[in-house]
DNA sequence: TGGGTCATGTAACCTGTTACATGATTAG
DNA sequence: CTAATCATGTAACAGGTTACATGACCCA
């Protein structure tokens, strides 16, 4: 996954490993975290397969940079990659694995859990909506600003997502609030 | 993860290796999916650590039955697992990974693929409101009907999730349409 | 007689995480 | 002087996937 990922970064133009992982970190990482060692590894995988080349360019002071170009190779992969049709509606959840067990615990610290939920579901979205992942940045980057719409796409999730996710844990919290009020008012 | 997964259905009660698995696969499966030989392996895990004890039960015709039990330390762990907080709002998606780079295929083929998608999100919705995952199963398999809850807490997320899974893949695709229309009407 | 269920796993591989290592330049 | 930024990675480990292997019993 993360592969076609750096793919198609490197499909915008040639990128070094460093400024891969700026990219995931400071743009992407709303839906895909990447850890800096996994970045230069699968990217000795890209050239290993043919989608990639790479070129030392000499620096003084500073590390020598190791730029990544994709191949035709490499844009045919991409391409087979956004074709095929993998698509599963749900996905791993650690928050409803979690959640499932939480019978474990007491109604009261129950509450609590889904209130922080909500709480961290409301900042997500304020952070969201406050400075959305940096489109324009992109834009510099890609001579084609037909892309943006798509970009626009995955912001858009991450707002409905936050938006479905605090409604959920404010609702579970209320269920919570009602069993619990009915046993203390016996 | 998935050992808090496991170390969680043990706390109802002792169980083989064959019926997690069969547990995770029939009724866990839309917020996880694990690999029948992840299981057993976890399994191994969970004895090296101490979180459970293990007894072999002679079958006859069959193979053997392997039950595993889990003892107060993997009932700590399973309680130290649910206290901790790290929740993150955003997870990994392929999904948003694939919408991302979709600037690389043609309106046409990208009109068509979120429409796809919005299918897949009503069929998937279809499923869950027709059966939901079997509540029942699990209340005839632990004692404290309390649980119930919780498990319908995460049929719940999943049923909203999917609306708005719906909902978003629509948009996308009215999005497209547009832009279609507005190119076409030169 | 053929497929499904019960029941166990192993081996190899791929993907992701954590921890470590180095070192110059630049801005406060 | 110190922290951040630029820029490269390696090693070990943890977690998840794919493929393979075995074998009896039961139902149609």
């Amino acid at each position: 996954m993360l592969k076609h990922g750096i793919l198609g970064l490197l499909n915008y133009g040639s990128m070094t490993g460093y400024e891969i992982d700026r990219t995931f970190k400071d743009s992407l990482s709303y839906f895909w975290s990447a850890q800096t060692s996994q970045i230069y590894r699968e990217l000795q995988v890209l050239k290993k397969n043919g989608w990639a080349t790479n070129e030392i360019i000499k620096q003084n002071g500073k590390p020598d940079k190791n730029l990544f170009t994709i191949t035709e190779s490499g844009k045919e992969e991409l391409n087979r990659w956004l074709m095929e049709d993998k698509t599963e509606v749900a996905a791993r959840s650690p928050l409803l694995m979690k959640t499932f067990f939480r019978g474990e615990r007491s109604l009261e610290e129950n509450i609590e859990y889904f209130s922080k939920l909500a709480g961290i579901g409301a900042d997500f979205l304020k952070g969201m909506q406050n400075e959305p992942p940096e489109i324009d940045s992109y834009s510099k980057m890609v001579e084609n600003p037909a892309n943006a719409i798509y970009w626009k796409m995955t912001v858009e999730y991450g707002l409905m997502y936050a938006q479905m996710y605090i409604n959920w844990a404010e609702k579970c919290k209320k269920e919570l609030e009602a069993l619990r009020d009915e046993h203390t008012a016996d």
